[in-house]
DNA sequence: CTGATCACG
DNA sequence: ACGTACGTGATCAGA
């Protein structure tokens, strides 16, 4: 885009004016002079560039935005000479002449103003001159050392109109638009072209019509229209003046009354090309590659992908050209005495790389295409999958599915760079082997090697670390039991579906025929919520004062709003019902029936996927099933044990409250757990001062829901709207829940203490949650982090003691030779398929390996039942 | 492709 | 004076 505009802005110069421009352009002693504003580009770069940070929370956008655009200009147009220009905080003579100057202008934002000094640092180390003068702007700078030197061809890059009053023959302004890939060139060829104005009047229309930005008056009533006019007429701020007679009594008026506005305002636009600042050219050179100081600093901006090449110093690293094979069996006989590799694949061709070689192996779909189909990969994986072998990989899970499908078990050492990228930082998303290919700097079709890189790269940091720990003994052997649980699956009966569905669809035609009804009578989309809200809001005119709004503006239609309103209203009572319905139909019989093939479903377990260390699953999800409702919970008849099995079900009592005791060393929550007592009942009777015998199940209620706001890193507001109480009400449940249990709130303060001093919590197993967002100067944006940081000790350390379970109750079977299986996993839950004869054993092995998982200060309890279905099974 | 909604722990 | 519970995934509507 931006080589079309400069090469079309040339065509236009050589068409108007040949002879003059092909000199300039073709001179050889004409060498190029980069002048850049440096606080507008980087406020340009910043809102283009959507936020990114390092894992420990500096802003980085500004910065990345920012050296990409210098190495944009660097290629383009091979500068000799560059130097960036900042203004400094001191006020400027424009100030003292003028208190108003920039004094509307919004101050920049915190996650800008912290990148300055870095990107100064930076600009330093890569050996680019920085110049800055007390009392004067970037501007006038770039005013100055646009006028000082002769023999160069000078390139203004900024996003500030008013540069365009410094264009010459030789002094170019390149102006760049929304974002920073958007570059106008104004030379003195075709400024008048562009513009409409000869340069010097830029001065002249910004005294007239002024400037809200840098908060210049000008002449109040006029606009660029009319400023245009008067500068076609009379050329000048002075000309209007020496001929205000001819004009029209309106603008007559206005220019009068704004004179003095107006020559101040012509003084403040005008850049000072007189600054005293000592600089010589030859001061602005600088060499590439750039200084490796430079390259330090962007590898601790995180900017990874542009370190290397050409301008951050070559990095230690052969060139690959990956190899395409056409045939497998030179390949198998390199293999051979290989120890180890890295295996990358996606839809279009496996990737194995070894020696620091690439190899592509292409995967055909059809006899049509050139490639390999996946079976003829058998010998080949079978080697290299083997005894003694270690191979590099990512998403191994799905790796061992595929192997599988051409009857191939590993047999060597399998690393998971995924796994290992994921307990590094849990917040990366990039664990894709393109992600790494790309962060290495590596031509893109290098997957295996990228894969190998950032297993290297990976190492260096945790090799030796809690997180390798965690790596090798609990998250890779954890991968085959999921593997496992994935491939043996849950079996559900078939022929339940089309009852649920017949029942559920006969229930939605009356309950929307009703609601039509009481509607006045035509129908409409009920699962669109902004015709409901229609309907319900302006329609039926029902108040929705005090209702909560949706981000555009329209009313809400949440089940919060609609249980209020059904107070009154029979017709919001439907709606609830039908949503109930309709999402047991979408979700949980169409969404499933189609994955059930052969009376089983197998979900795909994502072992990277949450900040906490839970595991999520999808396709379909299993970890959401209803139960909460009767109606919900009557699916679960649909997840049945196999022919001759039973399902044995366990899960954690309040695993994360008992973490929390553990945790805190909360005398009164252990001895009420070492008491064996009903643990919300025990709140309740400490907040709200009883004795446990008078504690009412309304208040035991209250109590729980307190007790799961503590684990949320509860707020008043929240604890309110759970409660339906008061904010006040709940501020002081908040504070007798503090009073009663000190070492909690002691806890907790130190959590979030901790998570800013360090940048990170960690778990039980010292798995790390980094939270950037404790260092956003946004207030909301920090409340998150907090209660991220109160959270995830507990969330997470539920989710490693869950873990740690899986890993023994596998083990435990297989030792016991039992065919037991394990096939499901719902966070504080684990479910068995277990022969009915092995039912009981299973049971009490199940019970025990979570309950021994870890030692804590309070016991460790799972509640274990069986049943032929998940519904009879809890 | 995003937001609204709602299912779970 | 703000806007808030923590962690997920699926479906649908409507740009």
């Amino acid at each position: 885009m931006i080589c079309g505009e400069i090469a079309s802005d040339f065509s236009d110069i050589l068409a108007k004016n040949s002879k003059a421009c092909y000199n300039n352009f073709m001179d050889e002693k004409l060498k190029t002079f980069i002048l850049i504003d440096g606080n507008s580009l980087l406020n340009r770069a910043f809102y283009a560039v959507s936020l990114m940070t390092t894992k420990d929370g500096l802003p980085t956008n500004g910065i990345f935005g920012f050296v990409k655009l210098i190495l944009k200009i660097i290629e383009e147009k091979k500068p000799t000479y560059f130097a960036v220009a900042f203004d400094l905080h001191a006020p400027t003579f424009r100030h003292k002449m003028y208190s108003g100057y920039k004094a509307t202008r919004k101050p920049m934002p915190e996650e800008l103003v912290v990148q300055v000094p870095v990107l100064k640092d930076l600009l330093k180390a890569m050996g680019l001159k920085t110049v800055e003068l007390e009392g004067y702007e970037a501007d006038d700078i770039i005013g100055t050392l646009s006028r000082r030197f002769d023999g160069v061809e000078t390139y203004i890059y900024t996003g500030d109109r008013d540069a365009y009053q410094l264009v010459k023959e030789h002094v170019n302004v390149c102006f760049t638009r929304r974002g920073v890939s958007d570059i106008d060139l104004l030379t003195a060829e075709n400024f008048y072209e562009k513009v409409g104005l000869e340069p010097w009047q830029i001065i002249e229309e910004k005294s007239l019509m002024g400037d809200s930005s840098d908060n210049i008056p000008g002449v109040r009533g006029i606009g660029p229209k009319s400023a245009l006019q008067l500068l076609r007429e009379y050329k000048s701020l002075d000309g209007v003046y020496r001929n205000l007679n001819e004009l029209p009594p309106s603008l007559f008026q206005k220019l009068v009354s704004n004179e003095r506005a107006a020559r101040l305002s012509h003084i403040l636009a005008k850049i000072d090309t007189n600054v005293p600042i000592k600089l010589e050219k030859e001061e602005c050179t600088f060499t590439l590659p750039f200084r490796e100081e430079a390259r330090s600093i962007l590898l601790r901006l995180e900017f990874r992908s542009l370190v290397g090449g050409a301008y951050f110093g070559e990095v230690s690293r052969p060139t690959v050209t990956p190899t395409v094979c056409t045939e497998l069996e030179s390949l198998l006989a390199a293999v051979q005495n290989i120890t180890s590799f890295a295996f990358a694949a996606d839809k279009k061709a496996c990737h194995v790389a070894f020696d620091g070689k690439e190899f592509i192996l292409p995967i055909r779909e059809s006899f049509l295409d050139n490639g390999f189909f996946f079976h003829d990969f058998a010998p080949l994986f079978s080697a290299l999958f083997a005894e003694g072998k270690t191979a590099y990989a990512t998403d191994v899970k799905t790796l061992l599915h595929r192997l599988s499908e051409i009857n191939i078990a590993p047999k060597g050492v399998i690393e998971d760079v995924s796994l290992l990228r994921y307990l590094s930082d849990s917040n990366q998303r990039a664990l894709t082997a393109e992600d790494f290919a790309k962060d290495f700097d590596l031509p893109p079709e290098c997957l295996a090697l990228g894969v190998q890189y950032a297993y290297n790269d990976a190492m260096k940091s945790l090799k030796g670390t809690e997180e390798e720990k965690l790596y090798r003994e609990l998250e890779l052997p954890l991968e085959r039991v999921l593997y496992e649980m994935e491939r043996v699956g849950v079996r559900v009966d078939m022929e339940k579906f089309p009852e649920f569905s017949d029942k559920f669809n006969a229930q939605l035609k009356e309950l929307s025929e009703e609601i039509f009804e009481l509607a006045g009578g035509t129908p409409f989309n009920l699962n669109s919520p902004f015709q409901l809200s229609e309907v319900l809001f302006e329609k039926l005119g029902f108040s929705a004062q005090g209702f909560k709004k949706n981000i555009r503006g329209g009313y809400s239609t949440s089940a919060e709003v609609l249980e209020k309103l059904a107070e009154e209203h029979e017709i919001a009572r439907l709606i609830l019902r039908y949503r109930e319905v309709q999402k047991l139909q979408s979700t949980y019989i169409d969404g499933i029936r189609p994955l059930a093939v052969g009376g089983i479903v197998h979900t795909t377990y994502n072992q990277t996927m949450t900040t906490t260390g839970r595991l999520s699953s999808t396709n379909p999800n299993l970890q959401n099933i209803p139960v909460r409702t009767e109606m919900g919970h009557e699916l679960r008849k649909l997840f049945i044990a196999r022919e001759g099995n039973l399902f044995v079900d366990a899960d954690y009592s309040q695993i994360e409250l008992r973490l929390l005791a553990h945790f805190s060393g909360c005398k009164a929550l252990i001895k009420a757990y070492n008491d064996g007592e009903d643990i919300h009942a025990a709140t309740a009777a400490r907040v709200f001062n009883l004795a446990l015998k008078d504690v009412t199940p309304a208040l035991r209620r209250r109590a729980k829901t307190i007790n799961f706001g503590i684990i949320y890193g509860m707020s008043a507001f929240g604890l309110a709207k759970d409660l339906g109480c008061s904010t006040s009400e709940a501020q002081e449940y908040i504070t007798k829940y503090f009073a009663s249990h000190p070492e909690v709130k002691e806890y907790m303060d130190a959590n979030v203490r901790a998570a800013k001093e360090q940048g990170y919590v960690t778990t039980i197993l010292g798995r790390k949650r980094f939270i950037p967002e404790l260092k956003s100067p946004n207030y909301s944006v920090r409340g998150f982090g907090e209660r991220a940081a109160m959270n995830m000790p507990l969330q997470g350390s539920a989710a490693d003691i869950i873990k740690i379970s899986m890993l023994r109750v596998a083990e435990r079977l297989a030792r016991d030779g039992l065919k037991t299986q394990m096939v499901l996993q719902v966070h504080d839950e684990l479910v068995l398929d277990a022969p009915l004869a092995e039912a009981e054993r299973a049971a009490k092995a199940l019970k025990e390996e979570m309950e021994n998982a870890v030692k804590l200060s309070v016991p460790l309890i799972a509640e274990v039942s069986t049943g032929k279905s998940w519904y009879d099974a809890k």
